[in-house]
RNA sequence: GGGUGGCUAGCUCAGCUGGUUAGAGCACUUCGUUUACACCGAAGGGGUCGUAGGUUCGAAUCCUAUGCCACCCACCA
């Protein structure tokens, strides 16, 4: 048989792929086994943003260990392809690459022209990945790939966000969310990093409190100072309200208390801008602190900054903290002040937290789901996450992730699912056109319980008229408004009368006609009708109280919830009737504040925190942007609706990657119900980076247990980072370090890419690569290679029948014991997702048993043609999993009827380990490397022929049985085995030198004269020294009654042993030594 | 501030449910073209297992402190 002397993975590696792919052999269908217990993994999809790198590799590499492993334990296996459109990592690519190449933005685009190009780059990208995937030998079945973006993925995507709509779970609100300024988009909690810099602090002079800031110019969005509920310094301020000085005029801020102030940094006191902080957001509204919005999308200063509109953030700060340094509001300024800055995962840009409308999905609503085991009684998502993980339904490796992974889920906030990007998932929302149709809504003029600080809202027990300021001022507002061209045809007016009143003074300015209106009534006050009105009063307190009022009467006082349906009803009703006419309300605080909210996403606690008017004041509504919306999966009319702008989350879509891509090509949408379904999912195995275990893991968690009341997966392997040579992390900055998976490919073969990506790898650990390690696989794969070389050239016939192996000699039993033992061992090692030691095993008994001793013995022993051929079989089958390409390409040379990839793995046959049989083997080896021994410290060539002479005092037949072995081994034209009675030494030969005393004895080997004696006595004595010293250890050990007492029996029935061993060993050396002399 | 991982031979890493004289690869030294392989073979040098305590008959392995290095999370203005 001819075989190349080197193995050359260039010119074999792609025709076996190919070879593997069109006979279908990744493809579980085509293996037909069904029935057989399933396996399954779904490839992490990598992002179409380009080309993989070596964690892809990895990724790749362990995969299709698994794969492989259990396809040919006979599973039935299914490992998913697939790509991941990677919304807005991608979109930034595409941007990045028009401007570069036309100095071109989207929006220099339409819409679908700009998503074409995208699409146009993501089907190139995909197509580069396919390949690269399948360079790296991955048994992927290609029939299956899917697509985040693809029909059925956009089809699952919509029908699960119908379904999370109709639950309850996702929602539209105006929050504080993490805005990127230069993605123009929001980011999750998870997409923001943080940044180390040097900053200045500025402690600025505030009303009544110094305080320190980074950042000056949100002070133009304060609305609150807060202070640590226990500081003393701050008691009696909290609940009160200060004019503050600022660059724009006073202002108004409230003091509260709040835990999350540490009194121990700076002054104590903090400013609250709740527009532009989240921490300051949250404490707005538990306070009840209304938001101001300063900065825009864009990260400028808006309109009501006065003349700092328009700037930057930084202009902004800049120019503020020269205005507050001339009116003396700087104290001082600290430079270098430590602090972290927010940026963009993915552009670095700072994140700027902005309010804004956005949907969100609610990690913490219980909801009860009947077909679902795990919402049957009723749960949150995040209760759910939780619990798979702590019940050990999903067992992650190693395991020390599942305490990460429930921090971050215990801490998980509502994720923000929307994003104003193009690229990606639009959001299956379609809202009704309508004509805009603005409304002005004013409060009535002062009236004379205002005056006197009354409250009332009983219509039948008393009602005030107006005050003669109060008609004063409606009249001037009246004359105002006519004077800016305003006309109006309706009154709407609350029957009270001082709105009656009110609304008789517009309705005179304007000829309009009034329409009383219940529903415009001023709120509820119970039982405190006709008291005092004080703010912070008995009514105000309770009222304020939100939680206590929304959906309750306390003391008979009208509920939020009441107020605003009669009063939306009232909005809804006259939009609907009189779309063509110019419509005022005039009308009370409390129902302005609804007015206020009317069609905004804010929840009806952030609509009851916008506050109302004063008397007098008017506000001015569009009643269009409260909009009829439907959640659809359907395709509306675009003439009358229009969908949302906003895409998804990119990890909304992956999130579902588990199942979605178990649907069919030609899924109709339904249910999430398919025969790949039932066959494979949950998968068995999801392995992918730790870096992504929030991002993704967790996501899916989430996602899979809500959608299918099953869980995604049941285990999931956790690999490290590749980092260079240096352990950072490879850059493109840095390329002398850095490793292309292709080039290396290229350079040693995949296989033994793959080895330095296996060997040396363990779950959760980072590891470094760098050419030397994958140089030395290569050279593992061709030694793997000689090895079936010399058996294949070496047998009669490589067809024997190799079922029933018997071991004739001393080496065979001992290499069929070692055999099975690894058999067994690597076995054990998979199933345990030890990779690394199983291959490291692997290696070491292939090399240094197999090749180095069995098959070298081979040369001296024939007739082994059946154990040969059964170990070549069974490593390479054991190899296949590692080393795709190699054995499947020496496999072809067995003249077997199928393929490697579905041949089976091989059985451990208990029988043939046999502990004796490796001791006595040991011996031979011992003194074989004895002989060797002499040979290189007297530097006898091997051309030289020499003789020895081996003394034992027992299985001297064992070993004159091994004679011709041991002979060719170390060419040897004689080898004498004595035997000699136990406690006597045999003299040292004439002309011979000793080559170690090992267990049963002592080798001499003969010099023929040329004995250097003081070199021999100086090895001997050496070899003494190491040998009384490690025996003394043992006896004190032995000598020690505790030891032996409490040490088990088997432990110190070896270390026994050893002494007695040690003990011959040392009459024997020290009686070498004496006969040197 | 909380948490995780690492610290073992010159380098990269195994070993760590406590019990052979602590291993491998690379590098290094010496020798070698013995009919599979120089992408090889033989032999060898090299480590008080970060530090300090403790538990134990016995610790690289368990516990407690602690020092570096890396990473993750968190609302210190």
């Amino acid at each position: 048989m001819e075989i190349d002397k080197a193995y050359s993975p260039q010119e074999k590696e792609e025709k076996i792929y190919t070879d593997w792919q069109k006979k279908g052999l990744f493809n579980p269908d085509t293996l037909n086994r069904k029935g057989a217990k399933a396996f399954s993994i779904v490839l992490p999809p990598p992002n179409v943003t380009g080309t993989l790198h070596l964690g892809h590799a990895s990724m790749l590499a362990i995969e299709d260990l698994m794969i492989r492993y259990k396809r040919m334990q006979g599973f039935d296996t299914l490992w998913v392809p697939g790509t991941d459109h990677a919304a807005i990592a991608t979109q930034n690519v595409v941007e990045k690459k028009i401007y570069n190449e036309a100095k071109k933005t989207r929006h220099d685009f339409e819409r679908d022209d700009f998503l074409s190009l995208v699409a146009d780059f993501a089907e190139k990208s995909k197509e580069t990945i396919r390949n690269q995937v399948r360079k790296m030998g991955s048994s992927l079945d290609w029939s299956r790939e899917a697509y985040t973006l693809d029909e059925v993925r956009s089809k699952a995507v919509k029908k699960v966000f119908k379904m999370m709509s109709d639950d309850g779970l996702v929602y539209r609100g105006y929050r504080i969310v993490n805005w990127c300024p230069r993605c123009h988009t929001t980011l999750a909690d998870d997409e923001i990093v943080y940044k180390e810099t040097k900053s200045k602090l500025y402690w600025i002079k505030y009303g009544p409190f110094v305080l320190a800031t980074t950042r000056p110019e949100t002070k133009l969005g304060d609305t609150a100072v807060a202070v640590n509920p226990g500081d003393e310094r701050y008691k009696d301020m909290v609940g009160k309200k200060y004019m503050i000085p600022g660059v724009l005029g006073e202002f108004e801020i409230t003091v509260i208390a709040d835990e999350a102030v540490d009194p121990v940094f700076g002054s104590g006191a903090v400013k609250v801008t709740p527009g532009h902080s989240v921490v300051d957001y949250d404490m707005a509204m538990r306070h009840h602190i209304k938001v101001k919005k300063i900065i825009d999308e864009d990260g400028r200063m808006m309109a009501n900054c006065g003349k700092y509109a328009g700037m930057t953030t930084f202009e902004a700060r800049e120019a503020i903290v020269k205005d507050m340094q001339a009116m003396g509001l700087i104290e001082k300024i600290d430079e270098d002040y430590d602090n972290k800055l927010s940026v963009c995962y993915r552009c670095k840009t700072i994140v700027e937290p902005l309010p804004s409308s956005q949907w969100f999905i609610d990690v913490n609503k219980k909801i009860i789901k009947k077909d679902n085991k795990y919402f049957k009684n009723g749960a949150s998502l995040k209760e759910v996450s939780l619990k798979v993980v702590r019940d050990g339904e999903i067992k992650i490796i190693p395991e020390r992730f599942e305490k990460t992974y429930f921090q971050w889920m215990e801490n998980l906030r509502p994720w923000c699912i929307s994003r104003q990007i193009w690229f990606g998932h639009r959001i299956p929302v379609w809202y009704k056109k309508q004509k805009s149709f603005l409304v002005m809504a004013s409060r009535h003029g002062e009236a004379k319980n205002n005056h006197e600080k009354l409250l009332n809202s009983d219509i039948n027990y008393r009602s005030y008229t107006l005050t003669e300021k109060g008609r004063a001022d409606i009249a001037a507002d009246a004359e105002r408004l006519k004077r800016e061209g305003h006309k109006f045809d309706i009154i709407f007016t609350s029957d009270f009368e001082r709105t009656m009143q009110t609304a008789k003074v517009f309705a005179e300015a304007f000829k309009a006609e009034i329409i009383p209106e219940k529903r415009l009534r001023e709120v509820g006050m119970g039982e405190f009708d006709g008291q005092e009105d004080v703010p912070e009063g008995p009514f105000d307190q309770l009222r304020n109280n939100f939680e206590g009022w929304h959906h309750n009467s306390p003391k008979g006082i009208e509920s939020f919830d009441s107020l605003k349906i009669r009063v939306e009803s009232f909005l809804n009703e006259i939009k609907a009737k009189y779309p063509d006419k110019k419509v005022m309300i005039v009308t009370h605080g409390d129902p302005l504040r609804i007015i206020n909210g009317y069609g905004t996403d804010f929840s009806d606690e952030e609509i009851f925190n916008l506050g109302f008017p004063g008397v007098g004041e008017q506000i001015w509504i569009d009643l269009a942007r409260k909009k009829e919306r439907v959640v659809t999966e359907e395709v509306l009319d675009s003439s009358e609706w229009e969908q949302d702008s906003d895409t998804l989350d990119t990890w909304f879509s992956a999130g579902l990657w588990s199942f979605t891509t178990l649907l069919p090509k030609d899924w109709d949408g339904k249910d999430f119900k398919s025969a790949d379904m039932k066959r494979f999912h949950p998968t068995t195995v999801l392995e992918t980076g730790y870096d992504i275990i929030f991002f993704w893991v967790a996501r899916m968690i989430l996602m899979t247990t809500y959608v299918l009341g099953e869980v995604p997966f049941e285990n999931v392997y956790l690999h490290g980072l590749i980092r260079d040579i240096d352990g950072e992390k490879m850059s493109k900055s840095k390329p002398e370090t850095s490793i292309d998976p292709l080039d290396a490919g290229n350079k040693y073969g995949f296989d033994a890419v793959r080895l330095s990506l296996l060997i040396g790898n363990s779950a959760g650990n980072d590891i470094r690569l760098y050419d030397e390690k994958i140089e030395s696989y290569r050279n593992f794969v061709n030694k793997l290679w000689n090895v079936a070389r010399f058996i294949l050239t070496s047998v009669s016939d490589i067809s024997v029948d190799t079922k029933n192996l018997v071991g004739d000699t001393l080496a065979d039993k001992w290499i069929l014991s070692r055999f099975n033992t690894l058999k067994r061992e690597v076995t054990r090692l998979l199933d345990e997702y030890n990779f690394s030691l199983a291959g490291e095993m692997l290696r070491d008994f292939t090399w240094y048993e197999l090749a180095d001793w069995y098959l070298e013995i081979a040369k001296v022993e024939k007739n082994k043609d059946a154990i040969l051929m059964s170990i070549l079989k069974e490593v390479l089958a054991m190899w296949h999993p590692f080393v795709p390409f190699v054995t499947e390409a020496i496999w072809s040379n067995l003249n077997q009827p199928e393929q490697l990839i579905v041949s089976a793995w091989p059985e451990t046959q208990k029988d043939f380990i046999d502990e004796k049989i490796e001791k006595q083997f040991e011996v031979i080896k011992q003194i074989t490397v004895g002989i060797r021994n002499v040979r290189a410290e007297y530097n006898i060539p091997y051309s030289k022929d020499i003789e020895a002479i081996v003394a034992v005092n027992s299985d001297a037949e064992m070993i004159e049985s091994n004679q011709d072995v041991v002979k060719r081994i170390t060419r040897l034209t004689e080898f004498k085995v004595v035997e000699v009675a136990k406690g006597t030494e045999y003299p040292q030969p004439e002309g011979y030198v000793s080559g170690g005393t090992f267990s049963l004895g002592t080798v001499f080997v003969n010099l023929s004269g040329a004995v250097d004696l003081s070199k021999e006595r100086e090895r001997l004595q050496k070899e003494l020294d190491s040998l009384e010293k490690y025996l003394s250890g043992l006896e004190k050990k032995l000598s020690n009654d505790e030891y032996v007492k409490n040490a088990p029996a088997n432990i110190v029935e070896a270390d026994k042993a050893r002494q007695l061993e040690s003990q011959e060993k040392v009459t024997s050396l020290k009686a070498q030594i004496a006969e040197l002399k």
